[in-house]
DNA sequence: AGTGCGACCTGATCGC
DNA sequence: TGCGATCAGGTCGCAC
């Protein structure tokens, strides 16, 4: 699923096949994942603009396109759970639940596809975001130093819900998804079902750096592939194989031996190991 | 206001 | 073997 990592390995790997390029044509095979346009709007938004940039925010990826009037423009792509995003050449086959084709100057595809049909394009005029709820309220990048031990103490002091929840709300810190948010809070040696306002200026500050070094690391492995994850190129990931609790339910923890458990919070299954998180 | 939870969607897997 | 139920999860929208 991708997360922070996996769409960073996305932005990265397209980057240099996409940049520059012109957009010659787009088709699009099923309406539902550029809502609210129609087919036609958004092919003639993009059709001969040229891509200038192909940056990321949180899960969002956002690719930054010039239009035949020297206006920059935005189209943000959102994988959810099973979106795809690949360049590659107009001679291979389709796969199939591809929803839109974009076809570059240089003859190549970038081919969207979603099993799900949760993934999302959507165009930005003027690169003006606000209209967009999830992206106008996102939270600052983990990797940054925006993000902080003392703000993210200052965002959970006061809050009710469990600390799993609080992961995962994109608000609070962008890109955390269900499986890197149960990584880091193994590492950091917290229970998920602590409530925030429980949690100690120390605790808050190694979930905080346990974020960062959680992230880094699965970046540099290009993301986790579990099923369907893969890059702008097609690539799978490597951070699959440094795991430490999600999808382990029952499995020994490789630190103390004990079994990892799974409950459910917040509507999402969370992994953990009761004897190393407190 | 803050919080919790179902809906969306389809394929894989499980149990009978 | 086959069929239905359940699960996977990011985000939105609605209910309390």
């Amino acid at each position: 699923m991708p997360e922070l990592p996996e769409v960073e390995a996305v932005r990265s790997s397209l980057e240099p096949l996409i940049c520059g390029q012109k957009i010659a044509k787009v088709t699009v095979h099923h309406e539902d994942v550029i809502a609210p346009l129609t087919s036609m709007a958004f092919c003639r938004a993009l059709e001969n603009s040229i891509i200038s940039t192909v940056a990321r925010r949180g899960k969002y990826l956002l690719v930054g396109v010039r239009d035949d009037a020297s206006r920059e423009n935005l189209l943000m792509v959102h994988l959810r759970m099973t979106g795809q995003l690949i360049c590659e050449g107009a001679e291979r086959p389709l796969k199939k639940h591809t929803h839109v084709v974009i076809t570059l100057g240089n003859g190549k595809e970038i081919r969207f596809t979603d099993v799900r049909r949760f993934g999302k394009m959507v165009i930005f005029p003027g690169g003006d975001v606000s209209s967009d709820h999830g992206l106008a309220t996102l939270g600052p990048e983990p990797l940054s130093d925006d993000f902080s031990p003392a703000y993210f103490y200052e965002r959970l002091k006061n809050k009710k819900v469990r600390v799993k929840a609080a992961l995962l709300d994109q608000g609070i810190v962008a890109g955390l998804g269900n499986i890197y948010a149960d990584e880091v809070l193994f590492a950091a040696g917290v229970l998920p079902m602590r409530v925030c306002s429980t949690l100690s200026k120390a605790e808050v500050k190694r979930l905080c750096q346990c974020i960062k070094k959680i992230l880094a690391e699965a970046v540099l492995h290009k993301g986790t592939t579990f099923r369907d994850y893969v890059d702008g190129e097609g690539k799978k990931g490597g951070h699959q194989d440094f795991l430490q609790v999600y999808q382990r339910e029952d499995a020994p923890c490789y630190v103390c031996g004990r079994s990892i458990q799974r409950v459910k919070i917040a509507g999402r299954s969370s992994h953990f190991c009761s004897h190393c998180q407190k």
